[in-house]
RNA sequence: UCCUGAGUAGCUCAACGGCAGAGCAUCCGGCUGUUAACCGGAGGGUUGUAGGUUCGAAUCCUACCUCAGGAGCCA
């Protein structure tokens, strides 16, 4: 009786007669000899059909598979170099074949295609090879990231999605019609975070967040998922050590699980090897005199004008872009003016126009993948800097309520997932790291 | 929102003022070791939409639509 298996355990079973179930990925017609290139989800299996070894009727199944039917097919397992496949190396020895369906005309080929033909059919490029391994690394990531601090004592606690106010910036929300109201789907968990380290001490949450802005870039959705842990007693130091253990505990799981989707990837291994602690720390000041150095050592005017700064000035993606290239790890960069900031970050003693802020910068210009700070917890601060900037002070009577009921010093940061799958796997576009993007101009499918 | 570029067969592209083409996919035929196999044959078109210039427009002009790349904004 044949063993039912996953392709991607097919070395275990070499020798035996196993069963594989799944779709066509590929086929070579080669007459009285097929290879029949078989995804299961866990991997990929060369399984060959010699017209001699088989039931007419099954050779007949065998010539008739389009690409992606699905079937079941049974056979023995054996070891040859030649054999194609994810983990490769083994094929199926087909002695037995049992159709499903034969597919209708498939529209992704193994080949190149354009993005919006590919975007546009999302349902199925997920079959791909390429968004298999990404999204399988993808979802090592995020294990990854919640086991990690699961296990250093951090505890998930969940925010809300609907929510009844700004967490930072109304202008870039999306509104919804709440029985009446108006209500705001969540840009951030922090605020509630904040509330939550008084009940559990190192807290996180982890979930889709949503952002109304149109920004039409390789790194932005209007949908994406962030972790963001939140901690009472952490202060900047604290939290750029936390940073640099977790990133690289993350960097270095991926390496363990995935060489193989890695290698479909083609992603440079040695890159990620290097993502160990320490990583570099540089203040907002240091950033901007590395930027005015480099600018004035350019030539090409038009790349000069785009590094160009003045100190106060938020960095573009050409800084950061620029600023990470000079190191080979991520870079925390700290002390961000205080204008270009979320009010709640704690200014520096004796130098109010910069904040205890810190955004890590991944390498190979990959940009920001999280931005994190000190909080204020003084109330009557909170509340100079919330009427300071002209925010309802009803809306935030809840989060002032935190600084009065026994405050004390916090720092917490937001992890982007899709930037962080997007490095990890070397990817030019963020569309391609989440299963279905959304986009300023992509809702569908 | 701004700048730049592109829309031609199911897909990827060619034709750039004078007959609408190729490769892949699909269908038919051949092949016992293929790696996006190969060889032979067949079917497949409102050239993004609307208007204009011209004897004649896929090609030139105008507007609009869609997409891509970049900027701004951000994770």
């Amino acid at each position: 009786m044949a063993t039912l298996i996953n392709i991607g355990d097919i070395a275990q079973y070499d020798g035996q007669e196993v069963t594989v179930r799944g779709w066509l990925y590929n086929r070579t017609d080669k007459g009285r000899l097929q290879f029949l290139l078989v995804r299961d989800g866990t991997g990929v299996a060369q399984c060959v059909a010699f017209k001699k070894e088989l039931p007419s009727d099954m050779f007949e199944i065998a010539q008739a598979l389009t690409q992606e039917s699905s079937m079941i097919v049974t056979g023995t397992v054996r070891a040859d170099e030649r054999a194609p496949g994810y983990p490769g190396g083994f094929e199926v020895g087909i002695t037995s074949i049992e159709l499903i369906q034969i597919a209708g005309e498939y529209p992704i080929q193994p080949k190149e295609h354009g993005v919006e033909f590919l975007m546009d059919n999302r349902h199925l490029w997920v079959r791909s090879l390429r968004q298999w391994a990404i999204l399988r690394i993808r979802a090592t990531i995020i294990s990854a990231l919640r086991n990690w601090l699961d296990d250093h004592g951090y505890m998930l606690v969940d925010t809300p999605i609907l929510t009844p106010a700004a967490g930072e910036n109304t202008t870039t929300l999306f509104e919804i019609d709440y029985y009446g109201e108006s209500a705001f789907l969540a840009q951030t968990g922090q605020l509630y975070n904040e509330a939550n380290i008084a009940s559990f001490g190192k807290v996180y949450c982890f979930g889709p967040t949503f952002r109304a802005e149109k920004s039409k870039t390789r790194r932005h959705l209007m949908e994406f998922w962030m972790i963001e842990p939140e901690m009472a007693f952490f202060d900047l130091e604290d939290l750029m050590v936390m940073e640099e253990q977790y990133i690289s505990a993350v960097v270095q799981t991926v390496l363990e699980k995935h060489r193989m989707e890695l290698e479909i990837l083609e992603r440079d291994i040695s890159k990620l090897e290097n993502i160990t602690p320490p990583f570099a720390r540089i203040s907002y000041d240091e950033a901007v005199e590395r930027l005015e150095k480099l600018a004035a050592e350019i030539d090409d005017p038009e790349r000069k004008a785009e590094l160009a700064i003045t100190w106060g000035g938020d960095f573009g993606s050409p800084h950061e872009t620029a600023i990470a290239e000079m190191f080979d790890k991520p870079v925390f960069v700290t002390n961000y003016p205080s204008a270009v900031k979320a009010f709640y970050m704690q200014p520096v003693e004796g130098r109010p126009e910069v904040c205890r802020s810190v955004d890590l910068l991944a390498p190979e210009g990959y940009g920001e993948i999280t931005g994190g700070s000190e909080r204020i917890y003084d109330p009557d601060l909170l509340k100079q800097r919330i009427d300071e900037i002209g925010i309802s002070p009803e809306n935030y009577a809840w989060y002032l309520d935190l600084r009065r009921y026994g405050t004390v010093p916090h720092s917490g940061f937001g992890l982007g997932i899709e930037r962080t799958v997007a490095w990890i796997c070397g990817l030019p576009h963020i569309r391609e790291t989440i299963p279905y993007a959304r986009m300023l101009n992509r809702l569908y499918p």
